[in-house]
RNA sequence: CGGGGUAUAGCGUAGCACGGUUAUCGCGCCUGCUUUGGGAGCAGGAGGUCGCAAGUUCGAAUCUUGCUACCCCGACCA
């Protein structure tokens, strides 16, 4: 069946790339770098939004919005944080086009120079601390609890659909506290939101922890993260949450008076996930047959084709598949009946396949006769044929079914492929022959991270929350460690 | 930004070293008939500024120069 596309043992990136393309879910538009996300890949991302957006309201936050653009002024306020982010931005000039002397098209009117330049946003943190020093004057204006949905411009070298794109979609998370406490204990709630939307909506497995100094976002103080690994051994930051200190408050001057009517600065945080989820939805999960989709996500969680070979048996079978339907999205499942006479039904099971549906319902005249349908589930290939008596209870029970073994499969991949390393030679070798997590001691020391980096490819990608203490040697310096941290090749 | 490569129909391609009728083949698309429980078969048909611009030539997809875009390897990065 899979003709025409790649197989992940043949080569990984070829199989990720036909599977965004020939899925439907995004394709590479005409601006370098810039993709243009399909209406199925979207509904997939709008699905992401939605359960998010509720979890970040329960959690007291409310969305508003920012400029586009930052002044760039803004970027010179908070060092390191310019440091991080000057080498990819998108500038703003001019304001105007003109007609083109040469009569062929237009050129930049450079009468309409802007006076100060205009970044793209790479991310919000100084247009919004720059708006959150004439919120907060007092103890009273906070916490400050703010998202914002939003698509942001990075100019990368190279670019990966949804894996790393110049232009791309995101929310971030930008919030103001009174007390240092209180920053931090956000900053982990949202760690916590994030990795249980990963665990129980993505049915992927993730490591919650922060990041080494090297690997912090530009102007953190803390990045929690989590980790989560993909079906060829390299991990991919799922999410991320920043404790910023007063590093931002302090760049922008934001002050409040407290109780003891005392200036002092505002502790923040900042949080954010991408359509780099969706890059990870689809490696954690999909196969050589196509996408596979966690119920939960679906779009289209279960999709009913009709066999017929003319029209009476077509209205026959189409009365039995809609009250199914109606029966089904009483549960709220959503199902699509596809009685389109234009594709084949061997075509048909391809194409939806392909894409992920994690139910297929077929029912043909044998059914009819029998009261039954065919049932096959996309995660294990699997079809039964069953009686059409209870079939919304039975459908729901396997819809959960299989998000819960897909969660079950992606864990145990990563525990089969998470190795404890405790020499430097087992170290490389590990990385080369599996990839995966490699759980080892390290110094503590940049120096040495780097190093790893230089011969290796494997960074850092997280220190574990409440990770155990142990004594032990440094895997490259030998050199004493107390912590083993968790090594990886990346995304 | 350094090194290498590619550009021919919606997609994938042949032709190019050695210039010469109407630019090859497959997929997809359209029409008709037969089909329909795992990507149907047969017949017919539509679709091309050969990346762009200039040059050499009686004649350029093919040779020369310039430009542009994309891909791979580095460096950088969510």
């Amino acid at each position: 069946m899979a003709k025409d596309f790649s197989t992940r043992a043949e080569n990984y990136a070829q199989w990720y790339n036909d599977l965004v393309i020939k899925a439907d879910l995004a394709e590479n538009s005409a601006v370098r770098g810039c993709m243009v996300i399909k209406p199925y890949g979207y509904a997939i991302w709008e699905r992401i939004q939605a359960v998010l957006d509720r979890k970040f309201k329960d959690t007291g936050h409310s969305n508003a919005y920012f400029p586009l653009f930052i002044p760039k002024s803004f970027f010179s306020k908070e060092a390191s944080h310019v440091e991080g982010f000057a080498k990819e931005c998108a500038v703003v000039t001019h304001y105007r086009l003109k007609s083109s002397p040469d009569g062929k098209g237009v050129v930049v009117d450079e009468d309409a120079k802007l006076e100060e330049e205009l970044i793209v946003r790479p991310t919000s943190e100084t247009i919004i601390w720059d708006t959150y020093r004439n919120w907060i004057k007092s103890y009273r204006d906070l916490p400050i609890l703010i998202n914002q949905w939003a698509n942001v411009v990075r100019w990368e070298m190279r670019t990966r659909l949804f894996l790393r794109t110049a232009e791309f979609l995101w929310q971030e998370g930008h919030t103001a506290h009174a007390t240092m406490e209180e920053a931090v204990k956000e900053a982990e709630t949202m760690l916590n939101v994030y990795a249980d939307f990963a665990e129980t909506w993505m049915a992927i497995p993730v490591i919650r922890g922060v990041k080494s100094p090297a690997e912090r976002f530009a102007g953190a103080i803390e990045t929690y993260a989590i980790e989560a690994l993909m079906q060829d051994g390299k991990a991919l930051q799922a999410g991320t949450s920043h404790f910023l200190g007063q590093n931002f408050a302090k760049a922008f001057d934001v002050k409040y008076l407290n109780k003891e009517n005392q200036l002092d600065y505002v502790w923040a945080t900042s949080w954010g996930v991408s359509t780099r989820l969706m890059g990870a939805l689809i490696m954690a999960h999909s196969d050589d047959h196509g996408l596979v989709i966690p119920p939960k996500l679906a779009p289209i969680q279960v999709v009913i084709v009709p066999v017929f070979k003319n029209a009476e048996q077509l209205t026959l079978i189409s009365e039995t598949a809609l009250s199914i339907k109606s029966s089904l999205e009483k549960r709220g499942i959503s199902v699509k009946y596809d009685d389109r006479d234009t594709h084949k039904p061997g075509w048909k099971f391809s194409e939806y396949e392909f894409k992920g549906v994690p139910i297929r319902v077929i029912i043909g005249p044998r059914d009819i006769e029998q009261g039954t349908v065919e049932v096959a589930r996309r995660d294990t290939l699997e079809k039964e044929v069953l009686q059409i008596t209870d079939i919304d209870i039975k459908i729901e029970h396997l819809l959960d079914q299989i998000q819960k073994n897909l969660y079950d499969r992606a864990l145990a991949f990563r525990e089969e492929n998470t190795f404890r390393v405790d020499n430097w030679e087992e170290f490389k070798k590990v990385l080369d022959e599996t990839g995966g997590f490699l759980s080892a001691h390290w110094d503590g020391t940049a120096e040495t991270e780097i190093k790893i980096k230089e011969e290796t490819k494997a960074t850092i990608r997280v220190i574990p929350l409440n990770n155990p203490r142990e004594t032990g040697k440094c895997v490259y310096s030998g050199k004493p460690s107390d912590q083993r941290v968790i090594f990886a090749r990346a995304y």
